[in-house]
DNA sequence: TTCATTACTTAACTTAAGTGAACAAATTTT
DNA sequence: AAAATTTGTTCACTTAAGTTAAGTAATGAA
């Protein structure tokens, strides 16, 4: 686990033995099990997070209903936007499968960053790519039907339509899950035809 | 205009004289007519914008049709997401207004954020900053109807309704100009019944 | 194993967005 | 000022998503 951790790192700073050391130290590792919730709605969490191995997943309850709009899984970073805000949570966030997930708070990083300028700097290329990366996916979101956004998900994240529950794809998807099993069947005849 | 610059930057980190000097050398305040386009699909720019004064926007053309996705307007920020990659641009940016932005590219960035360490922290406050609204944008976007998707614009962005051609913000909105026009039209009706 | 709950699909009907076209209004160019 | 282009609205028609409801399959708990 460590080292897929400090794998990922190597993309963007060199660490020193020191550096990792000091990183190990300060017991981020966590082992959560399926459906377990790690955020909830109204609270003030100052936590970030990792994903090592497994599916953690954001959702609203909007009029009592689940709407879930992102899905983290291996290698993917998470600060939640009640922890920049500094405000009080509009969302969820559970674990879809058990998972393994690397958890901190604003105070350490804040500590490690003070102390490893290095690490401040890698945040800042991790945040600049989140964001464009995000940038990307929001625009193929706003330019695509539904049913291209579908086509699109099976493309690049092929994974995620196995792993995860379609009622939870569907909003991710922003439509109904009736409409993505519709959706679904319309593909599947137009691929016979 | 220099004001407005080092105001917005007041509120991350404090500059001692030295540094906004340093900063104001570098000529990075442009003036630019409505409708220049300053980056074009297939372009490898290295530049990132800051919008000072007017408006500038995102799009694309799919098959040989405008679909805009982003409006950046006062004291928004933008790094586009082939400066981050290093790849040929997947879209154009223009101005919708006359504008003034700063515009600095990569190297020089570089070589203020190694010289300035504050700068590094800055940029990567701001990213965080800009992934968590975003988040927020998008999820908002994925769980409305196009019409909840206007209303709420109507409320977080009142400018741009008057500032944008309404073809662009229907696409900014993901839907098609008519649509745009009949959406508009039945809010009115209901108003009035 | 059975019962209960949750997840997924299908169908009929409603509502709203996409499409193509015509037209009017506003803006830009000549 | 006139012509050309761009922009916005309206309409009739098509397509697809939302809604409600029923039924089946899968999962989890007693």
């Amino acid at each position: 686990m460590q080292d897929i951790l400090f794998n990922f790192i190597s993309k963007y700073v060199s660490l020193t033995e020191d550096e990792k050391n000091a990183l190990l130290s300060l017991d981020l590792f966590h082992s959560l099990k399926k459906g377990t919730v790690i955020l909830k709605e109204g609270q003030r969490s100052k936590e970030s997070y990792f994903v090592l191995k497994g599916c953690i997943r954001v959702y609203y309850i909007i009029d009592g209903e689940e709407k879930t709009t992102a899905f983290y899984t291996e290698l993917d970073a998470l600060t939640p936007h009640c922890v920049i805000n500094n405000a009080p949570s509009d969302y969820f966030i559970s674990c879809v499968e058990d998972s393994i997930l690397l958890i901190s708070n604003t105070d350490m990083s804040e500590e490690i960053n003070s102390k490893f300028p290095k690490f401040d700097s890698m945040c800042r290329m991790l945040s600049e790519e989140l964001l464009a990366k995000q940038q990307i996916d929001f625009d193929e979101f706003k330019t695509s039907s539904p049913e291209k956004r579908y086509l699109n998900l099976l493309q690049k994240r092929p994974d995620l339509i196995q792993r995860v529950p379609q009622h939870q794809l569907a909003s991710y998807l922003g439509i109904k899950p009736q409409s993505l099993s519709r959706l679904r069947a319309r593909i599947l005849e137009k691929d016979k035809g």
